[in-house]
DNA sequence: GTCGTTGTGTACCGATCGGTACCACTTCAC
DNA sequence: GTGAAGTGGTACCGATCGGTACACAACGAC
């Protein structure tokens, strides 16, 4: 009844493409765009590759939507995670807290895949400048993080810009030294530097 | 008369191996290590496959010899700016400003190889961790800066750790916004946020 | 049922991949 | 000179790459 349905013409889909999509994404995430080849994928989403062509395109449009959806989940992570961890200095400390939990986790040692697509890619596919779009959001959500954190105390305007702006690029740090094979003790010991920073604030 | 000069057996090389390696470095650099074919390899040395693959071993042995040679010029090249950036705060602030030079030149686009392979490659080739090779340089360089920035005032040791750990960590994400597109405006931003944070030190 | 439409699956395409066999060439030792 | 040793360059290898032609199967409309 919902909605949502399509009307199906002809022979239905034996696959759902947001499953397939999800397993795909983790795919690329683990291996990267051009380590990633047709078969892979084929036998990664059990669906033969006319089906997939038929369905996504590419290769690269495939990996393009991939992209826009790992974008559009990430930023909803990000934005719970900064929903949930209150405000003031405090709020920092727990949401750096989340990002931890998520650090060590299965995939949190694959990183980022905005972050390895954009270093493999230089941040461009097909003419979408992905990496763009992520600095953006990115920046924009630890400048929330940051704004939350400011309201309690008073921060300088130029305060309140450095400390998104530093955020951000140590968070992408992070994620270089997640993927790059670093234990869950590296990280930690990363992340209490960010601690540590937040605490002078 | 050089006590370095090799007593040639055979035909003697055409080529330079310090030259070959010196463009296939800003090869890998520009284009990573997937998306570089051995035929782009020869284009770029001028070297046909077979005296590649006899001087150099497989594509993959290649990738290995350039990553070392580039992360010993990589630590010379930090260890001068280091060198020369002076004690205090002051020291830091003049580093980030060598380091904002060649982040807006035209290899600085590129990032760094380091940080690129890491992600490509996970930080591990033919059982080699390089990336944990260069965390560990970076660090124990970053941390030379900061020891000398500490001389000055008195840091509690503590401090000292994390203060080489953020900017650390910082460094490493610079490179990845260096890396996907960024100008030199958004790289000069980011790099104020670690200015103005090294002045509250 | 037939027809139009869409998805499935096999089998294949040319191009390119990393890597090498082979031979002519150039040097040193004698 | 001759032979051994190492290099340069062509031409090639099987494997794999991304992508597709085509026959068939499964649906709705009628």
């Amino acid at each position: 009844m919902s909605s949502t349905e399509k009307v199906t013409i002809g022979r239905p889909r034996l696959f759902d493409e947001e499953t397939v999509l999800s397993a795909l994404t983790a795919l690329f995430w683990r291996q990267g765009y051009g380590q990633t080849s047709m078969t892979d994928i084929v036998e990664a989403s059990g669906v033969h590759k006319p089906s997939l062509y038929r369905t996504f395109g590419s290769k690269e449009e495939l990996f393009a939507i991939v992209l826009r959806r790992y974008l559009a989940e990430r930023t909803a992570m990000f934005e719970a995670a900064i929903e949930s961890a209150g405000t003031g200095v405090e709020g920092v400390h727990n949401f750096l807290n989340t990002f931890e939990a998520d650090a060590v986790s299965e995939h949190g040692r694959d990183g980022c895949l905005m972050v390895m697509a954009s270093n493999e890619l230089r941040g461009t596919l097909s003419g979408y400048d992905f990496s763009a779009d992520y600095r953006r959001m990115l920046r924009e959500q630890i400048g929330t993080l940051i704004a939350r954190a400011a309201a309690a105390g008073v921060w300088a305007p130029a305060l309140v810009e450095a400390r998104t702006d530093l955020l951000t690029t140590y968070l992408l740090g992070l994620q270089v030294i997640m993927r790059s094979g670093a234990d869950a003790q590296e990280i930690h010991q990363h992340l209490t530097a960010m601690h540590v920073t937040a605490d002078s604030w």
